[in-house]
DNA sequence: ATGACCGACATGTGATCACAAACGAGCCGG
DNA sequence: CCGGCTCGTTTGTGATCACATGTCGGTCAT
């Protein structure tokens, strides 16, 4: 009778062929707000999340919990959710984080930093250029962070990491007023002095570079 | 006729009335977890949260989704809820992660320090003596922490405070397990080095007991 | 005695519902 | 013309339910 019980899922077992509900939307609702796609300030449903991803309030209340602690949303007294709007003083202690985060990161990456990876950073970089031509902002972020990501994923520290992408996350709708403001510019310099340091095994060059290339960004984030 | 509804919340602003079912739960399993009374590799199940809280499995589930995210509780696969069981290098990473963020919150309350938080943190010191010799781990834990966040409260850096707590909610079920192993101790010595670098003004001095304090118990604690 | 199988129970997931609170637009009095 | 009230609608919250899946026990064949 229930033979075929045994093979539930009979498709491959990688990439999980149903991701849970509640999960796809916190993935989606997280690289959105990473990317910046969100305008600090915004107004979110339950209902309105529920429907655009075709589930019900509930995973879309669980999704919105796990962004609400990660510091992505914000929830009001009444449970209304939102993105936050950063005061400046978060925004500078949120850089101070940036820089103390990956700097270690950083170094903690340089000493396993082969040729493959410095060549990847490299591709990054280019097409970093790419999107700042097409004044795409959200890409312009995107892409950013990719270059940071594949850097400090070297450094074998999934905590470490994991905490600067909640960083990243809490700081994505705000960046987005940023780039959107500043449009033009030139591929960032301090990502070329960070491939230096690293082609040159230098340590503390790379620790000023990154922290440097951190700051120079969310400084002129300060109203 | 209804004058009186401009005031829709009689009670004092201070104290939330009837605080969330989910963040009552959230909160009570928060403590239990930072304050190491739940062992690593503990299960639980959401139906029997909700029945010790006397809610359903709706809140319960927010709870285990926001302490998940912030890595204070694992899901298994098959979505089991436990507390984790820390692998030396997670445990490294996460001292490492105390010490960056610890000594610049140190660093940044130095200034601030009056004479009054050296009071008040001479008289939890004190106080951690007592729990020392009632053998009592959990309360030991509770009033270490007590020492660090009443010192980091000066630092008017939420976001960074935030963040060391969430590193302290990770440590919790293992450090029950190193503070249950080493009974006897005296009073940390390294809180009486903070305490006179922090009389004397002394930076380099403070983010060095700070990070010694962090360190030490730590180390002990890779397996 | 041992191992695989199977079935009952436990558990997480997501949908739906009832309810309370809050928001907002319209209305009324000034 | 303006300000405050009011009521309908929107929205979050928590309980409950149906269901799929996982887990653990016993059982039976070898």
């Amino acid at each position: 009778m229930s033979v075929m019980l045994l093979t539930p899922r009979p498709e491959s077992p990688r990439s999980d062929p149903t991701p849970a509900a509640h999960d796809r939307v916190y993935r989606g609702l997280r690289t959105r707000i990473m990317h910046g796609a969100i305008a600090p300030g915004q107004a979110l449903t339950l209902r309105g999340i529920g429907a655009e991803f075709g589930v019900s309030m509930t995973p879309a209340r669980e999704a919105v919990r796990r962004l609400v602690a990660e510091g992505a949303l914000q929830l009001s007294s009444s449970g209304r959710v939102s993105t936050p709007e950063l005061t400046n003083e978060r925004i500078e202690e949120l850089a101070a984080l940036r820089a103390l985060l990956e700097v270690e990161l950083a170094s903690r990456a340089l000493p396993r930093a082969h040729m493959a990876l410095i060549d990847r950073l490299q591709t990054i970089n280019a097409s970093i250029g790419e999107v700042i031509e097409a004044h795409d902002a959200v890409g312009y972020i995107r892409t950013n962070l990719e270059f940071h990501r594949t850097l400090y994923l070297r450094a074998q520290a999934p905590a470490m990491l994991a905490m600067a992408e909640t960083v990243w996350l809490q700081l994505g709708p705000t960046m987005r007023k940023l780039y959107g403001r500043l449009q033009r510019r030139e591929t960032p310099h301090f990502h070329k002095l960070i491939i230096a340091a690293l082609k040159a095994g230098d340590e503390p060059g790379l620790r000023l570079a990154v922290r440097s290339d951190v700051t120079q960004g969310l400084r002129m984030l300060t109203t």
